[in-house]
DNA sequence: TCTCTAAGTTGACCTGTATCAACTCACCTC
DNA sequence: GAGGTGAGTTGATACAGGTCAACTTAGAGA
């Protein structure tokens, strides 16, 4: 089961977040975030597998990550699924479910994680004299638009070396922006959930990290990653076909 | 050059026109509507093939598309293209170039088209007294995530027939609500750009159409579709690889 | 009516990726 | 440390869809 913490006092505000620059404050002035005190009245804490929401679910709410990581898939009927995103902490999970009321898509932790619950309606009410909020919003929204057209140009023009390293630079460039180091990382998915996101088998992703690391633009051992030469990866990327 | 017009009297209200019940105030009650009578102060008149925005550009506006089609489009930097969606009349485009200040994408009439320009200062002004506006965007904002996750679940894991059939019955699905047949219509693209969006070449298009006809599932002619078998269309989406 | 051109079709062949299958490895439990 | 299990790797082979090339058709213009 989902574990609800309501808010209590400390590490509670926007404002003394320790992600509050990269999440959903991204950007705003700090006399603004401290306005936004009142926006998170409860976290959810998630173990290894468990659904933060349900294709269906309606929920009227965003989650802010604060800690872990989130995949989030489309489900078909015949079981199959495409998973649609991976999200790392300071990202926000649910754009998709916005007021339609439910969500075209399930979200589910890759490992132990613990997320800020935004209700819609507090969005509402603290904008009222935060007014840069809906924009901020809006502008998360927009953001989460682009990234998706991003994935359908991977999906829809590169072959599968181009999208495997596209999806590599990706992580690094996100991770990087949390601080951590760009050439050396942990995945949390694993080849099956990549080969599900870049529309390929787990054996051709299996076969590219091979190919790869005996190239000499990587370094794989396991999840671990190691970037050795990023300027080819980014050529292998914005190369013509 | 993008024809702009100043929006005078008559046809100039969402509350008066024809498009009023998909456009930007679908779902919205007409109370409400009547307010977003200041909203729409200009349109734009563009001919066949010209851009309505393009990547880079700083616009802070959607557009409400009144008359004609147009397409989006990431481009490379290679001079290739992703084509990422297809619009209709009530169709609302330009909602990943929000608030971020530029595009991401690119903008072009598929046939002489005319938009709505809907300013966010604009949208920000009128919502303080119709806060059911912030809502309306929102929701729009989160249905085009949602549409373009659709279009990655068949990037992803549908075959090349699977993918048209998607997109035929997308097509004929979007032109029902705007009252037209949902079985008898001209498709406003061509084979390379239906392709381009697919994730195929024009080859593979041209032999899908021409296999589906000889199957009795569509008949066509030129870009003109008549759906003969709705039912194994949606059979062959809905069904496991 | 006769080009000319762009769009679409069809065929032959090729290749990138899927599929099937066997194997290795890391890690867990007892 | 023996055995089990799930994740990942690697090889052999198949095939969907790409590529190349020739052809047809529909309009546009003279």
């Amino acid at each position: 089961m989902q574990k609800r913490v309501p808010v209590s006092i400390e590490s509670a505000h926007c404002s003394t977040c320790m992600m509050g620059h990269v999440c959903l404050p991204v950007g705003m002035p700090s006399h603004e975030v401290e306005q936004l005190d009142t926006l998170v009245k409860e976290r959810i804490r998630l173990e290894k597998g468990q659904h933060l929401f349900r294709h269906g679910d309606s929920l009227n709410a965003l989650f802010g990550l604060r800690l872990g990581s989130i995949k989030t898939q489309l489900d078909e009927a015949n079981g199959q699924h495409q998973i649609t995103g991976f999200f790392l902490p300071g990202e926000i999970v649910g754009l998709d479910g916005m007021i339609e009321g439910t969500h075209s898509s399930s979200a589910i932790a890759m490992e132990d994680s613990e997320v800020c619950v935004v209700r819609v309606e507090d969005i509402d009410e603290i904008s009222r004299y935060v007014p840069s909020l809906q924009h901020q919003v809006r502008k998360l929204m927009s953001k989460e638009i682009a990234r998706s057209h991003q994935v359908l140009l991977a999906l829809g023009s590169m072959r599968s070396e181009q999208r495997l390293a596209a999806f590599l630079l990706n992580m690094s460039q996100r991770l990087s922006v949390l601080g951590y180091s760009s050439t050396d990382f942990v995945m949390r998915m694993g080849r099956e959930e990549i080969g599900n996101y870049l529309g390929l088998t787990i054996e051709t992703v299996s076969r590219l990290f091979s190919r790869f690391s005996r190239d000499g633009l990587i370094k794989v051992n396991q999840r671990e990653v190691r970037i050795l030469d990023m300027m080819a990866l980014n050529e292998l990327v914005g190369k013509p076909c």
